[in-house]
DNA sequence: GTCTATATGCTGATAGAC
DNA sequence: GTCTATCAGCATATAGAC
């Protein structure tokens, strides 16, 4: 067995909220999907249906920043690699039909005030974000404050324009935001 | 009475997702808020539940869209009107204590694949917020290309932003993105 | 139209054999 | 560590008097 209990439990959990929420995805929905018993769900994890969530927004979290360099590196103009981000991300969502890509933005969203424990672990995570997304573009060329605005401008266009177009059914939005985040770029020296 | 049933489980409805989400509200939390009975829910709202999100979240949409002209009007430079508008939105949820302004957007994100008949909605509601920014930035003197373009960057940018700085507790997001917008606009003639 | 009392199912969580 | 059986509570929704 390569992948363990735990992990196919944190799998499930992250894979269950990026469809549909946290709200409304069942402690019972992650024992089937992780093909463990209730049982274990509560041995690996005392504290119950949040803690699950907590460490599987994690993983999810340190998951997803990792594509920013996979799908910017290949392009040597910063701008052009901008666009092909939200281009890429418009492309993967509608063909896999229009779910989301990664958890934690919508849970953000939906817990920010009715569970307290999860907003401080979704906020490690985009922290942890911007501070990777900052050291990236300085690594890209931008001065370093320039580099940290220019990094929450790109985690907020993209997240709304995810969930717009996720809602409209529609790329239209990513393909809007992304020529203007590129756009920020226009007076630097790439 | 200046407020019918109807009215006051409606507002109750929206005033509860949009610190809460839908999943996390019930409809005895409605029925409490709103000062009426279970059975007058159902009296008004056969479908239950969805049916009073569905209505409540139509109401606010059309609120909050207001804002728009309501914010930037005062403002004869259109790109100081759009970062006054971000600047307004970050200090009245800093002093409201990070709550939600509106719920539409972050229920879409919640019930975008649990919930069908809300998604739908959600989706006419962010249609009409596209058609009637686009007219509103038309009206300030953008081509009518470039202002629906400019309508998505706005919402996308303003949400994904909402989001951050709710879930970070700081207005530096929708700083950083409402500087952003601004400067889409540095070529415009307004 | 309003309101109380209640039905029915599902929730997160647990107990305890193996 | 794994698994089954089950708890107690709460969810949405309804019935029926007024």
């Amino acid at each position: 067995m390569s992948t363990s209990t735990k992990e196919r439990i944190c799998t499930a959990m992250a894979e269950l909220m990026r469809t549909q929420g946290y709200g409304a995805t069942t402690v019972k929905q992650v024992s089937e999907l992780a093909k463990a018993p209730m049982g274990s769900l509560y041995h690996h994890f005392p504290q119950g249906k949040q803690q699950i969530a907590a460490e599987a927004l994690r993983a999810a979290g340190a998951a997803y920043i990792q594509l920013l360099p996979l799908l910017m590196d290949p392009h040597d103009d910063l701008r052009e690699a901008v666009s092909a981000a939200f281009a890429d991300a418009a492309e993967q969502m509608e063909q896999a039909g229009w779910i989301n890509m990664c958890p934690v933005v919508t849970v953000a969203g939906e817990i920010a005030d009715s569970e307290p424990a999860l907003r401080t672990v979704a906020a490690e995570i985009l922290d942890s974000w911007i501070v990777q997304g900052t050291e990236y573009f300085v690594h890209r060329g931008l001065a370093a404050g320039q580099a940290r605005r220019f990094t929450l401008t790109f985690l907020s266009a993209l997240e709304g324009a995810f969930i717009l177009s996720r809602t409209l059914r529609s790329t239209e939005p990513l393909r809007a935001a992304g020529a203007a985040v590129a756009f920020q770029l226009v007076n630097s020296t790439v």
